[in-house]
DNA sequence: GTGTCAACCGAAAACGCTTTCGGTAAGTGT
DNA sequence: ACACTTACCGAAAGCGTTTTCGGTTGACAC
């Protein structure tokens, strides 16, 4: 099944069935035509490897998978991965996983995809406030596109969610509903969506007037543990909020466990609003509100991008992209109760008397 | 940086550089010293496909990833590729997703494999109970391995979870709590597991001499949703179950929230247990019971079994590894509550008589 | 000295495709 | 009739490795 066997066989040349089959167009459209089936009918696929050796092009899209954080987003990030998947397949191009163990490892990754051109183009996410993947990436001069803006990000190709907005609005929305103690669960700030999200959250919070009080502000885990262990110390406070942002749903899964663990129930002496707009938010009790972002295809998206950058050189300012992340009203988010505040220092409180809030 | 400039700056022969980065035995411990360390200093990388192309290895392996179910659990799925990812990586290998939207298309991308040989191992899952997957790729000779076994899946490489006995193990624990009404919530059972779940359900209820009433056998969708609409039916029953065995942990997520929404609470009216030892079980209210597998790097292990297969040859058949899934006891799985039975049919109960059962 | 055997290394032929360059034949205008 | 395109195709040179097949040494025994 060598592009030899199909030339013989028509009496062509190599170079004609090669040419025929790329859709060349000094090939007529009658020899493409024999080839093409030809072709078919033998069940030709060209070998991957001698085309690539021979163009000089790789064909395929590498994602930068991020490594142990079992506690991360998965069921987003299988949603991601398959759309890229899809969308490679839909041109023919390869998908390959990266998964470094380190950042170190990572970079030593580039430097050999720049030395050996063997992946064309590279999807990362994950991207921390101050990342040096954007120089690096820049430097060895490989086409890539972020899932995530960062510092460093200004003459790359990005899409990302508005953070900072998010949590505004949802900062905002709680101070409609008449909240004052807004505390905001949030993460390493390093990571560049964690930062701007305490910044959205403590935006609004001074928009309105309202002074930031830093004991409101928890630094957690990503996980439900950094999330009830957070939402405990901001109970054990003097004056506890009424209200919780946090930086994720699996955070505000973790704060309601802590909650109902002080015989509190989410939503009733104390807001909570997630982020992510997991499915598993709706089946919890009561359903947790959150922030939901229109990623429908970002996986798409991002393979697009960069598949357009490799082909037509395209420019990586002209492709960045925001979007807005929009309020997801469920069972968590509720006017604070009058009086309630007493019930929240440190005293577990009776179940009866506390259960059966008003529920949205 | 190609093989040839480090070979004319050592004055060898591209031949014995070569040779001496791949430690062939005819040459001399200095030479490949000498070799290395130009190799290294220059940052040289072989080329990949020009090595490919060159050998006929392509020293990869891929995993066909299940499309379009993003109810499957999805933390699980990151957790696996980030293990073959890792073991792939240790050896040098790449590491590439398929994600076929149709099975036709997978038989179609394995035609291909089969023909270029560019992808030296696959990795397959979501096993059908009858899966025409096994023959294909045994004809086109394709090393691979499964994760979960078939009807079909005699002669091939498989790990898998004890899928009968687990749940078997699962009735038989609520029938010594007490349950005699024992439900369970299973799946399409053109899918392996679902059918062997079942069967292990049924198995144990028969060895205790309790008879099946097939009204107690639920088939849902494996999601949220799916368990919820399951859960309600059973609960319409004339004579309710006091115990539900659900086929997964997303399901009993689902019917745990229908029992909230009739008034009742998970493990105490009704125990539930789930399958899969999700994380987010623990952070429910009540955490939920569940059956947990044993395999912390089953990706791990899928790659080295590819890897033996491609590498020495290995038998298929000498490359399948069965594991037993543990109960986990949480906060549903209880004795049935004498009297309780009167509360289930239909009837919405005022949520403070039946708030409060004994936990766990 | 001659023969033998390792130990080491080089020349050159693959591997299966792409792509440049050039050549022929037919069409176009004058 | 001539030059000049245009349309189409073939020859051949890569692409950067691996691998087969010999060939040249030097050591060692006789």
């Amino acid at each position: 099944m060598k592009l030899n066997t199909i030339a013989q066989q028509l009496k062509l040349s190599e170079s004609t069935v090669s040419r025929a089959l790329n859709d060349y167009r000094d090939i007529s459209a009658d020899t493409k035509a024999l080839v093409r089936r030809a072709a078919s009918e033998t069940g030709y696929f060209p070998n991957p490897h001698a085309r690539r050796l021979a163009s000089g092009k790789a064909d395929n899209i590498a994602y930068v998978m991020p490594r142990s954080d079992g506690q991360f987003n998965s069921s987003f990030l299988v949603e991601l991965m398959a759309g890229m998947a899809g969308a490679l397949n839909a041109k023919g191009w390869d998908f390959s996983l990266l998964v470094p163990d380190s950042i170190e490892e990572e970079i030593e990754i580039f430097q050999k995809i720049s030395r050996t051109r063997h992946v064309s183009g590279l999807i990362i996410s994950r991207t921390l406030t101050r990342d040096v993947r954007f120089k690096i990436l820049h430097e060895l001069k490989i086409p890539f596109v972020s899932h995530g803006r960062s510092m460093d990000s200004a003459a790359a190709a990005w899409i990302d969610v508005d953070n900072a907005t998010a949590f505004s609005d949802m900062t905002a929305h709680l101070i409609e509903l008449g909240h004052r103690r807004i505390a905001h669960i949030g993460g390493e700030e390093s990571y560049n969506f964690s930062s701007q999200r305490a910044r959205g959250w403590r935006d609004a919070l001074v928009k309105a007037g309202i002074t930031v009080d830093p004991d409101l502000h928890q630094k957690a885990e990503l996980s439900f543990a950094g999330g009830a262990f957070a939402m405990r110390s901001l109970l054990m406070l003097a004056d506890p909020p009424t209200a919780v942002c946090c930086i994720s749903d699996h955070v505000a899964i973790g704060a309601m466990r802590a909650l109902r663990d002080c015989g509190l129930v989410p939503g009733h002496e104390v807001s909570v609003i997630g982020y992510d707009g997991l499915e598993i938010g709706n089946w919890l009790e009561p359903p947790l509100s959150t922030m939901k972002q229109p990623l429908q295809s970002a996986g798409q998206q991002l393979v697009e991008i960069v598949i357009n950058m490799v082909e037509n050189g395209d420019s990586p300012k002209d492709h960045q992209k925001l979007y807005r992340a929009k309020l997801v009203r469920r069972g968590t988010d509720n006017p604070p109760v009058p009086g309630c505040s007493k019930h929240l220092s440190r005293s577990r409180q009776d179940k009866n008397t506390t259960f059966g809030g008003e529920g949205k």
